[in-house]
DNA sequence: ATCGATATGAACAAAATATAACAATTTCGA
DNA sequence: TCGAAATTGTTATATTTTGTTCATATCGAT
């Protein structure tokens, strides 16, 4: 058994029965005791739990995750740089709708500095990243947990974007073609994107340069009638053309942006 | 076998039995170790796997965490107690509301066993605990994020609320007087509850035993027009016979239920 | 407050595991 | 068939994890 593993078990026995004694988990996992509490230290330095002499205690707080499947490197430097350029062209606004996915959370992270404003999203990681940040409003959009994401769509979620008015939107894409048309994988989730699109004044695609060129499910939208597409330098020259031809703006995002 | 093929078929091992070791998927495979790892590290740099000290585990997910200051210990016996009484109510429910708090937390996580039902609610830990029960489908109502609790509120979740209905309804309380009256400390929390309370079939209120005979910001219901109020053995006798008397039914969790 | 018992964390040692470099093998296209 | 490229195995060298010992700190009961 992995170390994570077995903290991760150790905050079951904390959950499920209470305070537990380093002896307890040791005799447990089959461990020595200098084996449990060095994880309980880790397990402490993450808040997670609260230390006490012979043993640990549940943390005096309720934590509680959402989980979803890493596709891309949340650090990914083309990602970073997209929400870095994302951000300066949030520029005055006071209502910022965000569509779910990793470029966007990043991009949540950076709006940490603007005060008085609102996000509105679907996101259930976006939301916890701002929750405790008391000068932004968070609103979440209400809907159907999705089981492999931790996001919110259906018809409950197109019905509340129907009632909400947003100076921007950036919304994520899974491909675009060279006609500029912006697609999403799902088709309830796609139709809520249209939503939100139409639900915003100003709307910015946010992607990296390896969908460009690609095409998913349904097609929600276009750049054309948008207001740019947010990527990275790695484009395809020609697709770009075809693009800009078509009536969509590309913007490029500048590296090294932090 | 080809790598890609064997990649895949880690995968699967991983999701069916969870954390395995290197040397134990080298035998299966019947190739060395290091041929693993390469495969595990690919795996990890496509996001899919984690990789551990020894082997690899499924939990190929980012995880994002809400916290909150607990008011209450989720532990207590009480709150268990009076969970597992109200799990037996919910009966043969196919929607349930559920009120934030640490009670219906706990109610939520009995829950699990469930299938086929759909569970409404404002609180995000709810939400989090029944995100991958692929049995339970989790409605989020819309609404703005709390600062100080991970819930929602607010005029957006008043109207998912009337376009919604339940069979029953689970109901925490900051409050509850001798003539039955439910309180809530926040007035827009409070009237949201109301039209919780108004949209299902039956609605219980569940509040240990210290919360009866105190009241609070708001009133927001009355045990008379509700199907009752689950509550601990704690009770004060005559605050149970003055809220009988007023006309509301008090159920009383039995204890040492797990 | 004092004492004995127990818990703790630092330092070190040992075992298990990972990584890097290189050799051997296989694959695939011309 | 040949040879380049990719894949896999082997070996030697780091790194991580775990266990043990021991001086110090903490707790609970007098």
């Amino acid at each position: 058994m992995s170390g994570a593993l077995r903290q991760s078990r150790i905050l079951d026995f904390l959950n499920t029965q209470g305070e537990c004694s380093v002896d307890f988990l040791a005799g447990q996992f089959g461990v020595s005791g200098m084996t449990i509490r060095r994880d309980l230290q880790d397990l402490q330095e993450a808040g997670r739990v609260l230390r006490t002499h012979g043993g640990a205690a549940p943390a005096d707080r309720v934590s509680f995750e959402f989980k979803f499947l890493e596709r891309g490197e949340l650090n990914e430097p083309a990602k970073r740089n997209i929400a870095a350029t994302a951000t300066k062209l949030v520029g005055d606004a006071r209502t910022v709708m965000l569509d779910s996915g990793t470029t966007t959370l990043a991009l949540a992270r950076r709006l940490r500095g603007h005060s008085g404003i609102s996000v509105i999203t679907t996101s259930l990681p976006i939301a916890s990243e701002l929750q405790f940040c008391s000068e932004i409003e968070v609103i979440l959009l209400g809907g159907i947990l999705r089981n492999d994401a931790p996001d919110l769509a259906g018809a409950l979620t197109e019905a509340n974007l129907e009632s909400l008015r947003a100076d921007v939107a950036f919304i994520g894409a899974d491909g675009i073609d060279e006609k500029g048309n912006v697609y999403n994988g799902s088709l309830a989730v796609g139709r809520m994107l249209g939503k939100m699109a139409a639900a915003a004044r100003r709307v910015y695609a946010v992607a990296d340069s390896s969908k460009v060129g690609r095409t998913a499910l349904m097609k929600f939208g276009k750049l054309a009638e948008w207001d740019g597409l947010i990527t990275d330098r790695g484009i395809d020259r020609s697709a770009r053309a075809a693009i800009t031809a078509a009536g969509g703006r590309v913007i490029i995002a500048a590296e090294g942006e932090e």
